[in-house]
DNA sequence: TGTACATCAGTGAACGCGCGTTCACTGATGTAC
DNA sequence: TGTACATCAGTGAACGCGCGTTCACTGATGTAC
């Protein structure tokens, strides 16, 4: 709880911070635990001495891809809020934004893993539900005055769908899908066109 | 093109079968060849005689699972527009009907997949593409009269994320879910009540 | 109807490879005096 | 300030295992005459 880690606590938020982008970049069984030590400038023999088990990290990597996304998408809303959006339009606008068509490594880790969480057990699943649960309560926090706060889910599936969807089709496709949920999720939660 | 299949084509059809369902099940690397085989009463020996690569299976799989589920899909939608229903809520109960929940194996394809599509190569990431586009085609033939024919990729997005978190949180939160988004659905595209 | 042979569909051992995990060891860092 | 030693963090070889793929072979089915 101080400013300077040790050089093993160095070693363990590199590694992490490597896992949180290689899940949402690979999935959760894309990439080895030999890769993960050395894309973290390691080897793979010291791995256990940071880990139980590569499930542990997985968790451990959930929890950081959660932590830094929200920071990032925080941020990104806090500058479309400073220009006159309101909060639930910076939400959509920043969440459905074309840069993260590409930007699976360091975006959401629900969308980058939604259709493989149900499959997860232990450890690994429990985790995978508090990162829904906790992106749910994230957009509930940013639903207009007036909306029903049940809205959440359903404002949460659409964008979590509406990613992967577009990234699978890629390209001009792609794209037109995100503009569309964009369009369609402010025009129905945000009619009186944001201030 | 006749009534009889040969001995080899009853076998092809069977390993695609047990392939449709494992990858639903378990994911695109969820089931190793070995185990579709032994599962279509086989050993594994006999696989590379029937497809040139594991991927071909993938692919004709992914064709069988759409094919077989949006039969499924249009009869009990059929059940329901007997009774009274529109064809718009007859999809959306059907697709979103607690049932989903568990049949992941019979289910929508793209739901069970969706997050593991974009990272597909080659003739696998083609034949997924097709099925976002097939399932988003399908969606688009069953909006209301009146609603815009840009609001299919919404409404789809809408189903597959509501599907995915649904079964990622599992029992009564997953139901509720699953009971918030047909509501909404329903209400904004379908709200003259039903008929 | 019966025999001889070709083709077909499937078998099971073997391959090379990559994975998660273990472990004996090493070199660097920190502490005691 | 310097020496001796303990602890710490990481190394790299090795393990057992499962995977996709290949291939020589076998037994069953179908065809020719």
């Amino acid at each position: 709880m101080t400013t300077h880690a040790t050089r093993k606590e160095q070693s363990h938020e590199r590694i992490v911070d490597v896992a949180a982008r290689a899940i949402r970049r690979a999935g959760y069984r894309g990439i080895g635990v030999a890769d993960i030590m050395k894309e973290a400038g390691l080897t793979h023999g010291g791995f256990y001495a940071h880990f139980d088990s590569r499930d542990a990290l997985l968790v451990e990597a959930m929890q950081a891809a959660s932590r830094d996304n929200r920071a990032a998408l925080s941020q990104a809303m806090a500058r479309r809020m400073a220009k006159g959006r309101s909060r639930f339009s910076a939400l959509v606008l920043t969440y459905l934004h074309d840069t993260q068509l590409v930007q699976t490594e360091t975006g959401c880790v629900v969308a980058a893993l939604a259709s493989e969480m149900p499959r997860q057990d232990d450890a690994v699943g429990q985790e995978a539900r508090r990162r829904v649960t906790d992106l749910v309560e994230f957009v509930r926090s940013a639903l207009p005055h007036g909306v029903e706060p049940e809205q959440a889910e359903v404002v949460t599936a659409t964008m979590v769908g509406a990613l992967q969807l577009a990234r699978t089709l890629g390209g001009i496709a792609g794209r037109a899908l995100l503009a569309q949920t964009r369009q369609a999720l402010i025009q129905k939660y945000q009619p009186t066109s944001d201030f």
